[in-house]
DNA sequence: AGCACGCCGACT
DNA sequence: GTCGGCGTGCTC
């Protein structure tokens, strides 16, 4: 082993955002080190060269003074630290650690995910392309009768002030050098800024005295039983209280719409509140991101990619909609928010409460195990206050029966429960559906805006036909999804809006209810078109679905609750009309039990994808998989073609991994895979099975 | 992932 | 001849 000198360099590890179970060796030297202002290298950025090309990495690890470059390759020198200090402490690198392990991604991967967009910086053609300038120019306004300036630097003045903000960049390209525009920030009439701009004052609200002191204990709570807008008051108490202290609180919800209505409630009443996800601007989330590391007692909402930024003296979570399984990411990383979090609470020893109107299956087996700890003692909880009828569904008998309820005016939401304008289209001779030429699945038939069809997987998009492609026969439409009902509805009643459109009308429409618990608005009755598929769907969860969307429906209605269905037999069902809702949990725990069911098994489902793939090849891999790692009693479902065998022209096939520990030997089954030119996709924990 | 290299079949 | 699809190998 040939040895270098490596008296000149610090070497370290850095995480690349790249599909590799590895991290990567690069070396800064010391002579660029003793320049650094801030000498700490664990979990900052850096820009590295990476074969032709660059990445923006993390540093997770540095060598000792006696490490030495061997052969094998050469260890490259890194080509910038563009920050003034680390983006993760050392604890996020380790939340970040724990959650790629558990969910088997590629480390460099689960922490870039978690990289605000603006700092993803990426080599290209020799050049670092950044998400957006680096520094911004603005005047002071502030010039002085006896300062001289030239006629160039008057122009640029000038410029600045009429724009108000401006990127460097910018005026670069304009035409103005770098001498210039520093000159004019060394006489202070113009100022620069690295990523932040100009600080909007806020406004800080007049802090009324706290009506009582709510204080949370640290450990893991569950909070139901109260509707969102309850919810948000006790988290305001809380926050308020902590703030006084100068400790920070993080508020999860499941998506952008929960975010912005939560913080039109939050704004009124808290200050240092802080938004930051995917719908904002990258250098508004970046701004964000410096901000929290450094004010005492902000609050900060957010969704998946913000819940790593190393808030300062957080001391307070809240996983809000805790049932949603919009939590568990599409992606890679693979991962769920809600564990996520609990890595989070392991790392910070803070208080943590999950909260939901009523728990998800899982948060109530955690209940009874004592592993959460309910906060109010009558955790589970509905508020019966409307009448309920049921009616049996079918498609002639409901449309009509519709039209007879809605004849009275009173203030209605309808829960179309399907979206589209129906689910698919049916030849009623030679029985075919038409399919998606790429997934083989039924294309989803719109007419609202535009008539077409669209592939619900790959999104494609067709025109409409009339006719069967085989036989001519006229083709049907098959399912009721919410625009139908809107056509249906429109030739009776004018006043007709969908619910996310906020218009004033009488009758308002939705396709689902399940995320819009935070909607203020009140309804005298509220319809639920035939939840029933969701019984049909082959999936763990479908009953607890099912479950809540009638409950979640229900609770938005102030006088009348008419759910059409055939299935009033069921116990969901039943435990909600008979007010014992503990019923449904402890049969649905039953019977998650004997079918080997999460929470009592742990499920690892493994994706298979590539062009003409060979199931019996597969099975034949997976064998020798297991004899090469000394495996002993894998149990497991499989190797059967995916509930969608075909997906963007590559088969796919799955299998079902039950209570399997060796996360290693995954990551071996990945690299076997990827070397064969088969995609494999690991979900840890999968919210659904299909 | 993303890119270079090399093999092979189809087509000017 | 040569264009391009895709199987294979490699990345500090």
């Amino acid at each position: 082993m040939k040895k270098y000198n490596n008296n000149q360099f610090i070497y370290f590890e850095v995480a690349l955002p790249l599909p590799f179970y590895q991290t990567f060796t690069y070396k800064l030297s010391l002579e660029k080190y003793d320049k650094l202002k801030n000498k700490k290298l664990i979990g900052r950025r850096v820009l590295v060269p990476f074969r032709k090309s660059g990445y923006t990495g993390i540093i997770t690890e540095i060598h000792k003074e006696s490490f030495s470059e061997i052969e094998d390759y050469e260890v490259k020198e890194i080509e910038e630290l563009p920050d003034d200090k680390p983006l993760f402490t050392e604890k996020e690198l380790n939340i970040a650690y724990k959650i790629s392990d558990y969910y088997v991604a590629p480390f460099g991967l689960t922490l870039y995910y978690f990289i605000p967009e603006g700092l993803r910086w990426k080599k290209k053609e020799g050049k670092w392309i950044k998400t957006f300038p680096e520094s911004y120019i603005y005047g002071v306004g502030k010039i002085k009768n006896d300062e001289k300036l030239s006629e160039r630097q008057k122009e640029l003045v000038e410029l600045v002030s009429s724009l108000g903000e401006v990127s460097e960049l910018e005026l670069i390209e304009q035409g103005f050098t770098k001498t210039t525009i520093n000159s004019l920030v060394k006489k202070g009439i113009l100022k620069r800024e690295n990523f932040i701009f100009k600080k909007e004052e806020k406004t800080q609200l007049k802090q009324k005295k706290l009506e009582k002191t709510v204080k949370v204990k640290k450990g893991i709570f569950y909070y139901g039983a109260d509707e969102a807008e309850k919810r948000l008051k006790t988290y305001t108490n809380i926050i308020k209280n902590l703030q006084e202290e100068g400790k920070s609180s993080l508020l999860v919800f499941p998506s952008i719409a929960h975010i912005k209505k939560a913080y039109e409630i939050l704004s009124k009443e808290i200050n240092n509140l802080y938004v930051y996800h995917d719908g904002i601007s990258a250098r508004e989330n970046v701004k964000t991101w410096f901000e929290l590391q450094e004010k005492e007692g902000s609050v900060l909402l957010t969704s998946y990619s913000g819940i790593l930024i190393p808030i300062k003296n957080l001391s307070f979570i809240v996983v809000e909609e805790e049932a949603a399984d919009s939590y568990k990411t599409l992606r890679t990383p693979k991962f769920d928010v809600r564990r996520a979090i609990f890595e989070i609470y392991k790392e910070k020893k803070l208080s943590l409460i999950y909260s939901s109107l009523v728990p998800s299956v899982e948060s109530f087996y955690s209940i009874e195990k004592n592993i959460v700890k309910p906060l109010k003692e009558n955790f589970l909880n509905v508020k019966y206050k409307a009448n309920i009828k049921n009616y049996p569904f079918d498609k002639e008998f409901s449309l009509k029966k519709l039209i007879e309820i809605l004849k009275d005016n009173k203030k209605t939401l309808i829960i179309a429960n399907k979206k589209a304008y129906a689910s698919f289209l049916y030849c009623p001779r030679c029985e075919n559906e038409i399919l998606c030429q790429n997934c083989d699945v039924p294309l989803k038939v719109y007419k609202k805006e535009k008539e077409y069809l669209e592939c619900s997987i790959c999104k494609t998009k067709y025109e409409t036909i009339t006719r069967c492609p085989e036989c001519e026969t006229p083709l049907e439409t098959v399912g009721i999804g919410i625009e139908k009902v809107e056509e249906y509805l429109k030739k009776y009643f004018s006043s007709i809006s969908y619910l996310h459109e906020e218009k004033d009308t009488n009758i308002k429409l939705t396709t689902t209810i399940l995320d819009k618990d935070l909607t203020t608005e009140n309804f005298e009755r509220v319809i639920n078109i035939y939840p029933d598929f969701f019984l049909f769907v082959q999936d763990f969860k479908g009953r607890e679905k099912f479950f809540r969307n009638i409950l979640y429906s229900y609770i938005k209605a102030e006088k009348e609750f008419i759910l059409f269905t055939n299935q009033s037999n069921d116990v969901s069902i039943k435990a909600f009309l008979n007010k014992k809702l503990e019923k449904f949990y402890k049969d649905e725990l039953n019977i998650r039990e004997k079918f080997n069911y999460p929470p009592f098994k742990r499920y690892i489902l493994l994706t298979f994808e590539k062009k003409n793939l060979d199931i019996n090849f597969l099975n034949e891999l997976f064998k020798i998989w297991i004899k090469e790692n000394k495996l002993k009693n894998v149990k497991y479902k499989g190797i059967f073609k995916g509930y969608h065998s075909k997906v963007k022209g590559k088969e796919r096939a799955q299998l079902l991994l039950i209570d399997f520990k060796n996360k290693q030997a995954l990551k071996i089954l990945h690299e076997k895979c990827r070397k064969l030119g088969i995609k494999l996709i690991i979900d840890v924990d999968p919210v659904q099975i299909i």
